[in-house]
DNA sequence: TTAATCCCTGTAAAGAATACAGGGTTTGTG
DNA sequence: CACAAACCCTGTATTCTTTACAGGGATTAA
């Protein structure tokens, strides 16, 4: 089958087929005489998977171990387990980061007095600038995609 | 001051300061005759600012949006309110995104059947294969930096 | 024949920085 | 004075996972 039959199966768009190939996260495709690329069930079933394991937000990097351990069957099964546990940890602590974010921004919200047309300045901004409208503003960090906001880095001065 | 002194002021590394100067969320720096960027204390409450926003997780956007309504004082101010509700809603629904993917994958955790020794398949690997090793897999989608994970899309066929 | 649809490669964009290459300046020490 | 360390400059590449587009070739239907 060709690449927008693939697409329309699977559900993946045709570039991220393409880029996915690139990565190394599907084998590369055989190409017929016109040089389309030409795509059997197994790779179907193959972006199923990859689907199916980003729906679960797993890195590509990731997708690829288990990929990999899914081909050599039994000897690095015991990877397999590590790999969720691992993602389990990240997901445990972003959603931690999200909710002291979020309580957070409940507080800020709040700061609003909401007599803005007699030139107060309002208190969320006031709240942002003085940095101290909630006392654990310096100790919330940011995690996303395994990165983390730098919060004390350069402050050794 | 130099950027350096800046840096260590306001904890924001160097090159995210000249980052910060392209993007335009601080004005343009003055510059010394060796070409140098002067500060002045204006600019360390302004990076002071931008920090807290992103401690918050805000999008740049959103800060130069919040930015200049602190600049113009009250005529806008009620749009600091729906700025922050907005984003206080994001937040919102990617907790809740990340608990439901928490929740499948302490499930898929689960069909590790542990015989990996006689050429069994890991039971994650089997789940992540099948699509089906939790009833909701399709409805699971991933929200990050306000995107989602386009799994309805070329599914018209 | 022509239009619509499909496919190809390669590059840029998104967000929010970080890092480095390759060069100039300042400051402090010997 | 000479030299090194530390600072500053611009510009580009990298991260991550796609999406989008430019500019072209192939196939199919009307």
């Amino acid at each position: 089958m060709r690449i927008g039959e693939l697409s329309k199966l699977s559900g993946v768009a045709v570039e991220t087929i393409r880029f996915y190939e690139n990565e190394g996260l599907i084998p590369k495709a055989a190409r017929s005489m016109n040089n389309y690329r030409s795509y059997t069930d197994s790779h179907l079933k193959r972006l199923q998977f990859i689907r199916h394991c980003r729906s679960l937000d797993m890195s590509l990097e990731d997708i690829k171990l288990l990929s990999d351990v899914g081909a050599r069957r039994n000897e690095e099964a015991c990877k397999v387990q590590e790999i969720i546990t691992r993602h389990m940890k990240k997901i445990d602590e972003q959603i931690n980061a999200l909710k002291e974010l979020r309580q957070h921004l409940g507080l800020l919200s709040l700061c609003c007095h909401g007599n803005h047309a007699n030139g107060e300045p309002c208190g969320i901004i006031e709240g942002l600038n003085s940095g101290a409208c909630c006392h654990n503003c310096e100790n919330l960090k940011i995690k996303r995609s395994g990165k983390k906001a730098e919060t004390t880095k350069s402050s050794t001065s």
